[in-house]
RNA sequence: CGGAGCGUGGCGCAGCCUGGUAGCGCACUUGCUUUGGGAGCAAGGGGUCGCCGGUUCGAAUCCGGCCGCUCCGACCA
């Protein structure tokens, strides 16, 4: 049985504690001079990297392309959706002067003010609508389907890292249709390929389904989600889709004439995931010993510890788990790494260039034990401990991160095949793992009581619920649970409302969410 | 934005009540011994005590204001 890492609290202890904790003993992120920022740390954006890289090739294969779309929004643009003004106006925040100039103090205050206040965009639907208004003229030109790759900010009372920050990084899709069946497939096809990146690449279970009326995104016709379960039990949304109809095409003037000749507004659909996945990527699959991470998203897929005693022993142990790096590697990969850290105390060989994920060596001075930490703070999935005896037989311990095991290998066996396969096994297994940890977490409950009763324990509370605004915000009063999600996934046929006793066909998912 | 707690070397804390010129553990540097799950000894380096103001001969300590972080609530994709 491992010590407690001494620098993280354990889940049960202190869960909020815990995930701060392991962000810290990671390296992913540290607070910024303003509040409710965040400063994204090299180890915390090489995942946001990894996401980047694997969501925009699926964006690619479903037809989209990349713009940039700046940064400032007049005020004005804001105002013409009345549910989108309502809904962000509190978290804007806004420009108002340009330039500075000392005051009598001698301090820099704000100078020449602007003849209309900017937005910082907390969402660039007006700007999307106002320039596809222009670019779309006729059904020729549709469908219109960009993505673009940026920051937004909101400015929220409540922020924490990676889950709700005041500035933060997603992508955006934001596209144009010429009917409301081609928007609606887009909305869909969009969630779906949310929930296939979120469980295939981040190894995060996701229930797919539609918000309800009083959680959807202001300005849309429907909103879809990807709903996961935390270790809490809590519910984080990871990710949305909105059918945004004809209103923002309404409200910004985008029409195209038709096959009929008919002048009409567009179908448009909106869709993005943030730099909040970092934050479910943490709190589904991490210990109390730290970060860990899926091996498709892990930019360091193994780490080579040499555990020697002598300079002998040193001499002879190096060679052999360059040897190792090597057949995990490739030998020209290996050669190439040699010649790049020549003289640095990590060798980092890449295992894939494409996927920038590498196997380190790592050759510090310093106990084995530290190292061994060291990389299992930091969510590596594999290391590779390899000792004078090891060397002797020809063979390497392997400790697989997420469950903890420790397996004997020949050094023969290990190849880039094997690696791989290791790589497949485990990420199968955590998403395995998360799912059943779900479903354990998971009750259909029968009536209003036994919900309550359910929700108090926490989890997925599923049950027939017919759709309605005050009966949501009196659940919320009295359980503090929402509507997470009305899942596509339902029993068929109809049942009695769980607080109404009115009959219904759907049912809906509670929990407490993030 | 309301309530509570906290803010002292990189991290975790003591000192504050009862003012007297800053300390402990870890981490860091150097050397030696060590190295298969958080090693030992020795010698070092590092802090305008969150910020601003007040009281005082003297403030980490007392008083006022502000800022930040965490938790709870409200708000919110």
């Amino acid at each position: 049985m491992a010590p407690m890492a001494k620098n993280i609290v354990s889940r049960a202890q202190d869960y909020p504690q815990w995930y701060l904790d392991v962000i810290k003993a990671a390296e992913l992120a540290d607070y910024s001079p303003v509040r409710g920022c965040m400063v994204i740390r090299p180890a915390g954006y090489a995942l946001w990297e990894a996401i980047q890289r694997d969501l925009d090739r699926r964006f690619k294969e479903t037809g989209h392309v990349n713009a940039y779309f700046p940064l400032l929004i007049p005020v004005s643009f804001l105002e013409r959706e009345a549910q989108h003004v309502e809904g962000f106006a509190m978290e804007c925040a806004v420009v108002t002067h340009s330039s500075l100039e000392k005051d009598e103090t001698g301090h820099l205050k704000p100078r020449s003010e602007l003849p209309e206040p900017l937005v910082i965009r907390p969402t660039s639907e007006t700007l999307f609508g106002h320039m596809y208004a222009q670019w779309i003229q006729s059904y020729r030109d549709l469908p219109v389907l960009i993505n673009q790759w940026a920051n937004v900010m909101r400015w929220e009372m409540r922020t924490r890292l990676f889950l709700r920050t005041a500035e933060f990084l997603w992508q955006e899709g934001h596209t144009a249709h010429e009917t409301a069946q081609e928007a609606q497939e887009e909305t869909l096809r969009m969630l779906g390929v949310y929930a296939s990146f979120a469980e295939d690449f981040l190894a995060v279970p996701v229930v797919q389904g539609r918000k309800t009326e009083s959680e959807k995104f202001p300005g849309a016709d429907t909103t879809y989600a990807i709903e996961a379960m935390m270790q809490d039990r809590k519910a984080l949304q990871a990710g949305t889709s909105h059918n945004l109809g004809q209103n923002f095409a309404r409200a910004f003037d985008v029409k195209f004439l038709g096959r009929d000749n008919q002048l009409q507004h567009c179908w448009t659909t909106s869709w993005g995931v943030s730099t909040r996945l970092i934050g479910a990527l943490i709190m589904a699959h991490s210990d109390d010993e730290g970060l860990i991470l899926p091996p498709r998203v892990a930019p360091t897929l193994a780490a080579i510890v040499p555990i020697f005693k002598t300079d002998e022993e040193k001499e002879k142990v190096l060679a052999y788990c360059r040897e190792l790096a090597g057949a995990l590697c490739g030998a020209e990969r290996l050669a190439a790494a040699e010649k790049r850290d020549a003289g640095r105390e990590l060798l980092t060989v890449f295992t894939d260039e494409s996927a920038c994920q590498r196997v380190v060596l790592d050759m510090r001075e310093g106990r084995a034990v530290e190292k061994h930490y060291h990389w299992e703070q930091r969510g590596v999935p594999f290391r590779l401990e390899v000792g004078p005896r090891d060397v002797d037989k020809s063979a390497f311990v392997l400790k697989t991160r997420f469950d903890g095991t420790k397996t004997f290998h020949e050094k023969g066996s290990a190849s880039p095949d094997w690696l791989r396969e290791q790589a497949n096994l485990v990420q199968t297994r955590m998403l395995e793992r998360a799912r059943t940890f779900r479903e354990e977490n998971t009750v259909v409950v029968e009536s209003y009581d036994e919900m309550k009763a359910a929700l108090a324990k926490g989890g997925f509370v599923r049950c027939w619920f017919r759709e309605d605004p005050e009966v949501e915000a009196r659940i919320k009063e009295e359980t503090k649970a929402t509507v997470r999600v009305i899942p596509f996934q339902q029993p068929g046929g109809t049942g009695k409302c769980v607080v109404t006793g009115r009959e219904t066909s759907e049912q809906a998912i509670f929990a407490l969410a993030y």
